[in-house]
RNA sequence: GGAGAGAUGGCUGAGUGGUCGAAAGCACCUUCCUGCUAAGAAGACGUCUGAGCUAAAACUUGGACCUAGGGUUCAAAUCCCUAUCUCUCCGCCA
């Protein structure tokens, strides 16, 4: 959420932003006019308030004081309706505003690119070569299937379609990924391992800003008000939702494994096989609270983190700084990697790495004080993938295929593979 | 799932209709004092929000907030209803 004093301050900046993005319609007049309405009505309404509260006091007073106080008690009943009425009127026009200022997306950050689509993204950098075959490479499916890593029939039995199922050496190589990067985020990055649940509340999907929005993406529990989580940035950055705390509390760095669950709702058709779009993933998760003079930097060293996943594992790579266009509805700033797939001859996305600056939590009323006299500050909030343990499962399915239709394990995954150097 | 008890400021904890944004203690902060692994004195000390003033703060002033949402009343932390959560006992259970 925008903060509204920048849409009374500066709705030119707010207009700028939102043209940037193409395809949000917000009435922006329409939204300051009910402001400015709003808080006459509370204007108004404090005052007869304060009425009320001084006539209840005199009355208090004169009963004491054996007086009759039934012509006050009936005017003071008269301004009790003026207020309930401006109340209501009030809630009305607040719950617009509400409805529409959390449908604003986040300001876009001036160093992002201005641009429509995903052909308007920046390449940053690529690292590693894209490697080449001297026989014919098989996708991560077909050598899941005939390999016997994942059984994509039976899960659909299970289940139904989108979902799949690891066995065998598939299911420990996507225990083994899991591990290998909570280890390396754990220990080499400075994160603090968190476990959360893997469903959340509508306040907890509210503040993280997919709901109300969002609503159709998610799985919602029918029975209850619960909702199965679509990333593990969801509990985390809602971990401390609602609190101040001390400037000394801050950087917090989070990581977690959690199953992640998608509708993809609106996905119908786009890539129906393998282990690249499906209804639940695992995903190991990166999230930061910040001082906002830092995030920015910290971005930058969010992004590197996970760059150091695919370097372990020897994957191929680039790094995007998304447009505009293309840049989530909570960031200010998005860097995509994508990881090289033989079989499609393309950069897949396998992260996202976003500063969502002071719009979550805004959102969840998280702050933080620089001292205790000192105003409350909204921290930032960074998320990002480190990585989907999926597709990286994929991805290294079709890099280090062999010609013997064996799997190369990197050397950073063998300890966690029982020491084997191929599957 | 059944029965009961409870939810008050950073924490502990008073408060059963009016003078209560809320006693007291602790913690934090400022100042002073004594001195040395700490003690004492005084003051300040919540959040959100409207208006005024301001370059912006500070400040002044009004309102709201005692888990949340409704209700009763001239007036609600206090009475009633609903929800959520916590605790105890029973049942069930990895």
């Amino acid at each position: 959420m925008l903060d509204i004093k920048l849409l009374r301050t500066n709705p030119d900046a707010v207009r700028t932003s939102l043209e940037k993005r193409h395809h949000y319609k917000i009435n922006v007049d329409d939204l300051i006019s009910s402001d400015v309405s709003v808080r006459d009505l509370q204007t108004k309404t404090d005052e007869l308030r304060k009425k009320r509260n001084d006539s209840s006091q005199l009355i208090a007073k004169m009963k004491k004081e054996g007086q009759d106080t039934n012509s006050i008690q009936a005017e003071v009943k008269e301004i009790g309706e003026t207020i309930k009425k401006n109340e209501a009127e009030a809630a009305v026009l607040e719950a617009k505003i509400i409805d529409t200022m959390y449908s604003i997306p986040n300001l876009v950050h001036e160093s992002v690119p201005v641009g429509k689509s995903e052909e308007d993204n920046q390449e940053v950098r690529k690292w590693g070569e894209v490697p080449s075959f001297d026989f014919e490479v098989k996708t991560h499916d077909e050598i899941g299937k005939e390999r016997g890593f994942i059984d994509f029939e039976r899960a659909v039995k299970l289940a139904g379609a989108r979902f799949t199922m690891m066995r065998g050496s598939g299911a420990r190589l996507e225990r083994a990924l899991i591990n290998f990067m909570l280890d390396l985020h754990t220990t080499e990055h400075g994160y603090e391992e968190v476990l959360p649940p893997f469903i959340s509340n509508r306040e907890t999907l509210t503040a993280n800003g997919n709901l109300p929005k969002f609503e159709e993406d998610l799985f919602a529990i029918s029975n209850s008000n619960y909702f199965l989580i679509p990333t593990a940035e969801v509990p985390l950055t809602n971990i401390y939702r609602g609190e101040i705390l001390e400037k000394t509390d801050l950087p917090k760095y989070f990581t977690a494994y959690t199953a992640c669950f998608r509708s993809e709702a609106g996905a119908a058709g786009k890539d129906t096989k393998g282990l690249i779009r499906v209804h639940q993933f695992s995903k190991v998760e990166l999230v930061k609270i910040v001082e906002p003079e830092n995030s920015f930097d910290e971005l930058e060293k969010m992004v590197k983190n996970a760059e150091k996943v695919l370097q372990l594992l020897e994957l191929p790579y680039r790094v995007l700084l998304l447009c505009s266009g293309d840049q989530g509805f909570n960031s200010a700033k998005t860097y995509d990697l994508e990881v090289w797939f033989p079989t499609q001859n393309k950069y897949r996305e396998i992260s996202s790495c976003s500063n969502c600056t002071d719009f979550q939590s805004r959102r969840g009323a998280l702050r933080y004080k620089l001292d205790p006299k000192s105003n409350t500050i909204f921290p930032h909030t960074l998320n990002g993938s480190g990585l989907a343990v999926g597709r990286a499962l994929a991805a290294i399915l079709e890099v280090h295929q062999q010609k013997d239709g064996t799997i190369k394990i990197p050397k950073a995954l063998q300890s966690y593979m029982g020491n084997k150097e191929f599957i």
